[in-house]
DNA sequence: GTGAAAGCGCTAACAG
DNA sequence: CTGTTAGCGCTTTCAC
């Protein structure tokens, strides 16, 4: 339509030298009439690099929503755009969705990614700079960023302690993620520094999601000798057994005290508003995005970031019954 | 390395007919051994159909990642992927940004899409289906989801002159969103309905963003006459006025009530807890992705849905004082 | 049942 | 300064 190449077009786009002035502007003025924008995917086939960052996640759920929001502030400014991925987790496998997401996108797509909660060591033989945040195993060959795990958990177990709880429980993460391991030792750390035996009956795996956390969470407050505080490894399942003990007639904090971990927004209202661990889950998002580009520039400094966690007391836990 | 072609080995990937047993067998044992995924880019370029579905947004911050919630639920069970993408918005125009978005991943990358809060009329030549949520302007060409924004303006307005609150404010959104546009006319609605005359001097734009937001907030509140409440256009900068109010020594509600829009989770525990009017984030985000599916697969009904929304009185609202 | 070849939209190298 | 050509990784005819 500007009566000149593809190759010229491609060029003018680019702000490529070796165009005259005047096939420039003409070009430029049947872009913009066309409302032209290169096809990102025909683009990245050709070119080494997109200026885009992938974000790969199972799902969108609170918590990756949350560094998603911390990865997105961060990002601005910065000249890249955001591509936030979440591939089939239903009919497949619901581990190993990272490396298939990550060989999809890697190399042509994005010029670096962040995954988060990876089910799975990363191959370190990625064609682009990767990031795990909160991996399925510690600081070793891809670089990551957390939180204290450990000291967050036993801060929180140390907390229902205190109030006088002896009998408490504890609702487990994903087995395959470091950070649901590194809770549960907090809370055996707590459960031991005070002489408190740890009674494998009050161990459960929830998950870290409500749907997972149901049977079990109903196993544990369903029986004479309930345990008078649960400690759940996150957010979503410290709600749902929120919501399971409102079921069951149980009044929280009066007879059960809860306490979460993440402190998403979700916990901030709900009833009774939630004592959690504090995650700085938006600074992990900026660090990660930092960390990913300073990867890709060559100016990499730590391969591993742990970020301190703080308790916040809410509502939902006080001095146990009688 | 499985000794055939790649043409072969793209018709094993895909399940093709007329590939011996043998060969397929040999060539899925290979796949598995190299970890070997079909780049999307590359597979988008060549196919029709890529099984994924695009989610446009100008940035990731609770709006749209409370959609996103409500559409990455809906998607479980589809077989289709999700791609959420955020354009540069830093460097050039605020404007605009959707119809370069779309250019860029329409017809290759993503199958069809859906475009939170569009900064204008979408043309209606995408070369694939398109749902905008909260659109620019009403229900015309694009099919769009939204909520009833006047009503619930307002019914929040009504609730503060219930109150008996008289010198209202509102703090309105972006002027270049019909949303901005009819929460105001619900709010002059609920004015008139009651004889309170409109005062020019208490409406001011705030565009849904705590940045803009903060300048016209103050001026609002600086002044000797000012305001017993503010209607805010959405939760966002509801939020930012609580803490201004904090900041200049204004109690709220005793000296301020303050109602949002929307029920982000951030405003469930904002300190205090917000009064606000509910749009059904979730479920928006589900039925765009329905519509989307639907056009997707030729079975559209309606063009355009409007969801209700409901008034949620929490701590933020009270008398006036005096 | 298999492979060679064309082509998706674009960019880079090179020829004119 | 501009156009021709090749090729990015894949899928799809179409020969063999």
């Amino acid at each position: 339509m500007a009566g000149v190449s593809v190759a010229t077009v491609s060029k003018v786009v680019n702000n490529r030298y070796g165009v005259a002035a005047g096939t420039s502007e003409r070009v430029l003025a049947v872009v913009e009439e066309l409302g032209y924008e290169s096809s990102l995917v025909a683009r990245s086939l050709r070119r080494t690099s997109t200026n885009v960052i992938g974000v790969l996640v199972a799902e969108f759920e609170p918590y990756s929503t949350e560094l998603l929001k911390g990865i997105s502030a961060a990002v601005d400014g910065t000249g890249y755009e955001l591509l936030a991925y979440a591939g089939r987790t239903d009919g497949g496998a619901q581990t190993g969705w990272e490396r298939r997401s990550l060989s999809r996108l890697a190399g042509t797509l994005v010029d670096a990614a962040i995954v988060v909660t990876p089910t799975m060591v990363l191959s370190s033989d990625s064609p682009v700079p990767v990031v795990a945040v909160d991996p399925h195993t510690g600081p070793e060959g891809t670089p990551t960023v957390d939180s204290d795990n450990t000291t967050g958990a036993r801060e929180a177990v140390e907390h229902l302690i205190d109030l006088g709880h002896r009998r408490i429980a504890h609702l487990g993460g994903r087995p395959d993620l470091e950070s649901a391991r590194l809770r549960e030792l907090g809370y055996r750390q707590a459960l031991e520094g005070s002489g408190i035996a740890v009674d494998p009956l009050l161990i459960k795996v929830g998950g870290y999601r409500p749907d997972l956390a149901d049977a079990p969470v109903r196993t544990l407050l369903d029986r004479p000798d309930r345990p008078t505080a649960v400690f759940a490894a996150n957010d979503l399942s410290a709600i749902h057994v929120l919501q399971v003990a409102q079921e069951l007639g149980l009044r929280v904090p009066q007879d059960l005290s809860v306490v979460g971990f993440d402190n998403i927004p979700e916990s901030w209202g709900s009833a009774p508003p939630l004592t959690t661990v504090a995650q700085p889950l938006h600074r992990m998002g900026a660090e990660a995005l930092r960390m990913v580009l300073d990867l890709l520039e060559g100016t990499a400094r730590e391969r591993h970031l742990r970020l301190p966690t703080s308790l916040v007391v809410r509502a939902s836990t006080a001095p146990p019954p009688r």
